[in-house]
DNA sequence: CCTCGAAATTATGCATGCAATTTTTCTTAA
DNA sequence: TTAAGAAAAATTGCATGCATAATTTCGAGG
């Protein structure tokens, strides 16, 4: 998915969809609500064009639905996207896991390991948004330290993905407890270099994961269409 | 990796994406050199804005190679990327097969069945052409009688970027004779719905493959360079 | 007061034009 | 004849403009 740029101009649209792709994750348009062309253009003082191109991609990535004559919006996660996802993560975190493994370098899992304990201590201070961004970069690493682009590409476009789904506070403590202890079974089975036991482990901590981005799919779901007959401005 | 367009306009710029797709798998673009922009405006008969991003979205496919300023290329396969993307697909063919076991529906195997059995007479006739195309379209087929369009999705790009390694001639028909036969024990293994030994089988068929894919780059990499030092024009 | 429908407004899709960069060609010197 | 450099041509990146489709607003009728 990376356009090797190979180190000359930065590229205007490249970075566009950069910063559009910030936007999202940043939550700015939320609720799959249509995102006019205009307002984008004036936030990021560029024309239509360079814009238009950006969406285009986004929307190939999977971030943004593009209906035609009838703009961008986010993408809508729903609940069935996220049981269709997970068993493709699954089986791409296992083959991370056994990969990574058998190269993995001292200096890489000290790097893991280092993010490991600032996440934990984010966990321990419940500071939630913090604790995600740690999380997401604790995979990214493990899939990247597998050398293998493709996958680790692969994996980075479904997790972005994944992202929309945007975590709340209604979030339960009980399966975040879980989640952490998972991430210290991850450690220790990445600094024994264990790829079955990895693969095991991350399996289980995906179910916990995907069972946590259903109910807060199903929360906006509830929270965005409260009732269905009587709802006036 | 489809745009949802929910039957309203044909969409200029799709349609643009799927034609340009056809003809780099025509093979109308071949060796990876430059695609100038107006060439395809006139054959496509469109302007240059929607072209452009119909380019961008091909780029992001993975199709294309998109450098700054100097226009696009057909993306470049590499032993190296194909010894990247084997395992993924080893894992992706793994689930689907799997996951296909359990919920295809005797029509679908009926039919795929039939797409078999014309393969075969391909094979027999020696049709290259026509053999990988209906090859295609099975290993397809398995993909999407497993009801999950991500999986399906991340499969089918997976695919089209391997298939820009052109089969030529020099294609070994040991080898074709060993996917035959593999495709034979497919058909078999989801004809009585056994997961593990489809799994199994198309593991081994995708090593295969693999190999063949790989003797076809090299062959190609030898063919454009077969010297380095005095190549004069 | 609400519903339905048409005009006005706005947004999108595409074509074209201009500046900047790259590629090619032509010239000149060794 | 070849190599290096400069001018010319072509190509890409981006902005703008116009036609078409969608949305909103406004008004008439029930």
């Amino acid at each position: 998915m990376n356009n090797e740029t190979p180190m000359s101009t930065p590229s205007l649209h490249d970075e566009i969809v950069g910063r559009i792709r910030d936007m999202i994750f940043a939550g700015e348009f939320i609720g799959g609500q249509r995102v006019p062309e205009k307002l984008l253009c004036r936030r990021l003082s560029v024309s239509r064009t360079p814009l238009r191109e950006a969406l285009k991609v986004l929307a190939a990535e999977g971030l943004l639905t593009l209906l035609p004559n009838r703009g961008a919006r986010v993408a809508r996660m729903t609940a069935d996207d996220v049981d269709e996802m997970f068993p493709v993560m699954g089986v791409l975190e296992g083959l991370a896991g056994e990969i990574t493994c058998k190269r993995i370098t001292d200096d890489e899992i000290d790097e893991i390991r280092a993010l490991h304990y600032q996440m934990a201590a984010h966990h321990k201070r419940k500071e939630l948004a913090s604790y995600f961004k740690l999380n997401q970069k604790i995979h990214g690493r493990i899939f990247a330290a597998t050398g293998n682009g493709t996958l680790s590409g692969i994996y980075d476009s479904l997790a972005a993905r994944i992202r929309l789904a945007r975590y709340r506070a209604n979030f339960s403590y009980e399966r975040w407890d879980r989640a952490m202890a998972e991430h210290e079974e991850i450690l220790a089975a990445l600094s024994d270099r264990d790829g079955p036991r990895l693969a095991t482990v991350l399996k289980r901590h995906l179910e916990n994961t995907c069972e946590t981005v259903k109910e807060v799919i199903r929360a906006m779901d509830d929270e965005n269409a409260p009732v269905k007959t009587a709802a006036g401005p």
